[in-house]
DNA sequence: GTCGAGATTATCT
DNA sequence: GATAATCTCGACC
């Protein structure tokens, strides 16, 4: 690549990190972001699943009761990771969008790893016990807000970090995903007190195959109409 | 293919 | 001490 189209690529990643988590979701879809692990391999993942948190407006995000020490890196500028911990051994990654001072982030669910499968595979039999005779698949190397982190090698020590600078990469793709080809619908894994998280902020690449099977039909279906 | 239950720890109140 | 942006497995269709 030239250092024209870099700087080209560059402005233009700019531009949608600098956007609103809602607007910079669908375009994230198709980029690849990749990372150099302490064991010095990178791995790379096509992005084909995301979705996005809005800050202090937003009841599903961590940022909704304010700024803590965890979550002061959602509140800055936009193009950085943060990494957090849940439900024991599970790191996600997300990409920190918008201007600084406002928080807005956008979770990576799934993708497709690219480069370094094996290296991707490796951690992730080291943070998981394997049963024999159950190999992991290649499109479930990266399938999963968690499983993604491990097979990039994310750790919590990450947060803060710009997602365009080494360790880290970040490319979108030539020319954004068509439309047709995304699906929207409603977030994973989170409950509203007195009912359902009400947004369609998770935004994926029809029938791909590595975006996470963890789909309740019942959440859809309960959830009725969509209201954006 | 869908559905339900349990594991597990950093962070906040 | 409660909570959480999840995954895996086993049961069933």
């Amino acid at each position: 690549m030239t250092d024209e189209r870099d700087a080209e690529a560059e402005e233009r990643l700019h531009d949608v990190l600098s956007s609103d988590a809602l607007a910079a979701a669908p375009l994230l879809l198709g980029a690849i972001v990749s990372r150099v692990g302490d064991d010095g391999e990178r791995v790379a993942v096509r992005i084909t699943e995301v979705e996005a948190y809005l800050g202090e407006r937003d009841p599903g995000s961590h940022a909704f009761r304010g700024r803590t020490p965890r979550t002061a890196v959602m509140f800055g500028p936009g193009g950085h990771v943060y990494a957090y911990f849940s439900y024991g051994m599970h790191i996600c990654l997300n990409v920190v969008c918008g201007v600084d001072g406002v928080a807005s982030a956008c979770l990576l669910r799934a993708g497709e790893v690219v480069e370094g499968a094996d290296a991707a595979r490796r951690r992730r039999l080291a943070t998981r016990r394997a049963r024999p005779g159950a190999p992991l698949r290649d499109r479930d190397l990266a399938r999963g807000p968690a499983n993604l982190a491990a097979a990039l090698g994310v750790s919590l020590a990450d947060s803060g970090l710009p997602i365009d600078r080494p360790p880290y990469s970040l490319e979108l793709p030539d020319a954004p995903v068509d439309a047709a080809s995304i699906v929207r619908g409603l977030r994973v894994g989170l409950s509203a007190p007195g009912g359902l998280d009400p947004f369609h902020w998770r935004f994926w690449i029809d029938g791909d195959p590595t975006v996470s099977a963890y789909t309740p039909h019942r959440t859809v279906r309960e959830a009725g109409r969509s209201e954006l």
